[in-house]
RNA sequence: GCGCCCGUAGCUCAGCCGGAUAGAGCGUCGGUCUACGAAACCGAAGGUCACAGGUUCGAAUCCUGUCGGGCGCACCA
């Protein structure tokens, strides 16, 4: 059962009307059905007149009267307008008619799955993110493009498709042994090198290796226990937030497996590869690169870029039609290369999109606080899960565009008020989650029940709540296809507000009327439903009392 | 200098593959708990959508240019 067959009507309705305009032909691009920005211009308004003005060489509002005609014909007999008007430069608005409402809100009732229909060309998509260092903990930046990623893992699987998290481990190269050096370091009383890392962590790592029973003087062991250990602790913050990553990859596993050579070998066949300055290059610029870019150093070594071309393509072996990188701000520079890269090896540019997640700040008395004692770095996200919580954190790291930057009031995010639109959207649920539990059981199972049609009127506020449920599915579509959850931030909000006006205006338990409080019970399940959907869409929990 | 992102209410930001009188939260001012959760609701004030051109029935939205801010432009990762 799908939701939105009442949207659908109305849709196929206008479009069919517009085809009939046109002796059969399409309208491209196809009309709107919007919402109308007043009340008294009806409950849905297409712009198709405007459209079909120009193919059809009429003015807008002489095509919105036959446009119109043709609507109530088609339309007519189901009883679902009560008028339809012409009006500004050629909107046609409709007015529906209650009966219209009670069927959307039985199909809302009855649908088993609020989300929208599965695609019809569904993929197999992989997300890497937030992929950041092995040696530190997670901070509030790889917290960010955590939550970017795996809210936009939910929104892809919920259109229909097919999604990992895969999380790339850069555990090779020359980090992992300034990481190792500072841990030996300290294992030896000492500071840590200039280029080293100087966290607090590192001492912890380090009593915890020694503990263990490692040589001091063996690098390459002591590099290899520490990103074990920083990585079980990156797994377990992420967990703790909400996220589950599927796959977890080594670059040193690639070189290991000879697949970093394979690809270097593959680059040179296809003639991509020239030798300068003792070095070897990639010519990317014959794939829109707008310089070439170095594979094998001078000394023999190869580049980070080496390694990671391996490993797209990897994952484009893997049998994925769409490779979605997460990447902070600071990396925007690197996606022309990879793209360049994956056409020379003969693989498809257009597979690979990489979102780019601006910073994030974290306020607090007006002022940014970057630096933290305990990691001696950004603030760890344990910190900031201790100190606001996981709903919190996630909700204020995906509520704006990711390409903005954002600055998390700690104080605001902080706080159990109404000063936090988090728990503005959470107060509706658990404020219906209330009123279910005292209209009791059985009245809640009679509401999810078939619909024995009301006689009382639809308040303003109800219908406005039933339509704002029935954008859900093409809300979470638009946010999937965008890679955009912050709009099921926005969307979550919309409905909390929407909730609260109909809770405003109409009685719920107890309602007067034949069959009235049995309809808003129905509505009150629906919104709920929907609520903990969207939520469940951004990692958010939706508590039944708070 | 080149590339990407941003410039919308006092503040933080939505809206951006064109639609009607540009929205939300916070902040300010005022009002609402003798029915289901006041973590809520209602009202008021607050805008040259950075600027200048262009495209058209229509531009915050698309194009060009200018100004301002951020980030990047490694044989680092």
């Amino acid at each position: 059962m799908n939701a939105t067959d009442s949207i659908t009507e109305l849709r196929g309705a206008v479009e069919g009307a517009a085809r009939a305009l046109r002796d059969g032909e399409r309208t491209e691009p196809a009309p709107s059905l919007d919402r109308p920005p007043k009340p008294e211009l009806g409950d849905y308004s297409s712009n198709a007149a405007m459209l079909l003005a120009g193919p059809l060489g009429d003015n807008p509002r002489a095509v919105a009267e036959r446009l119109s005609e043709e609507l109530r014909r088609e339309l007519g007999g189901s009883g679902s307008v009560d008028r339809i008007e012409v009006a500004g430069p050629g909107f046609v608005n409709l007015f529906l008619a209650d009966a219209w409402y009670r069927r959307a809100l039985a199909s809302l009732v009855a649908a088993d799955d609020l989300g929208p229909a599965p695609t019809a060309a569904p993929e197999r998509i992989l997300v890497e993110g937030p992929s950041a260092n092995p040696t530190g903990p997670l901070h509030v930046g790889g917290g960010r493009l955590a939550a970017y990623g795996d809210s936009v893992v939910r929104l892809l699987q919920a259109v229909g498709h097919e999604v990992e998290r895969e999380y790339y481990v850069n555990d090779a190269g020359a980090q992992v042994g300034r990481f190792a050096d500072s841990i030996a370091a300290r294992m030896a009383g000492e500071e840590p090198p200039e280029d080293g890392y100087g966290g607090e962590y590192i001492t912890e790592l380090a009593q915890e290796i020694a503990a263990e029973g490692l040589d001091p003087a063996d690098r390459e062991a002591i590099g290899r226990r520490g990103i074990e250990l920083m990585l079980a602790a990156v797994e377990a913050t992420l967990v703790r937030f909400g996220v589950e990553i599927d796959v977890w990859t080594s670059e040193q596993a690639l070189y290991d497996r000879g697949e970093v050579e394979s690809a270097l070998a593959k680059l040179d066949e296809g003639g991509h590869t020239y030798r300068s300055d003792d070095a070897l290059w990639l010519r990317t610029t014959t794939f829109g690169d707008d310089k070439d870019r170095v594979l094998i150093k001078s000394n023999g070594e190869p580049t980070y870029l080496t390694a990671d071309i391996a490993y797209h393509w990897d994952k484009l072996q893997r049998g994925f039609d769409r490779l979605v990188d997460v990447l902070g701000a600071d990396h925007h520079g690197y996606v022309g290369r990879i793209r360049a890269a994956i056409a020379a090896l003969g693989g498809d540019p257009e597979a690979f999109e990489a979102p780019i997640m601006n910073l994030v700040h974290v306020v607090e008395d007006g002022e940014r606080v970057q630096m933290s004692k305990r990691s001696g770095d950004f603030v760890s996200l344990d910190e900031l899960l201790d100190d606001i919580g996981v709903d919190a954190s996630r909700w204020f790291m995906l509520w704006r565009g990711h390409e903005t930057a954002v600055d998390l009031d700690l104080a605001v995010a902080r706080s159990q008020s109404s000063d936090n639109p988090v728990y503005y959207v959470q107060y509706a649920h658990a404020r219906i989650a209330s009123i279910l539990r005292k209209a009791g059981a059985a009245a809640e199972a009679a509401a999810a029940g078939p619909d024995p049609q009301a006689e009382a009127v639809l308040e303003p506020s109800e219908k406005a709540l039933i339509k704002r449920l029935l954008e859900f599915p093409d809300e979470v579509r638009e946010s999937a296809a965008r890679r955009a959850p912050h709009r099921i931030c926005a969307y979550s909000t919309a409905v909390a507000a929407d909730f609260h006006a109909f809770y405003r205006d109409c009685q719920v338990v107890g309602a007067e009327g034949e069959g009235v409080e049995r309809s808003r019970l129905a509505l009150c399940l629906a919104t709920k439903r929907t609520i903990a959907a969207a939520l469940g869409l951004l990692g958010v929990s939706a508590p039944e009392r708070m």
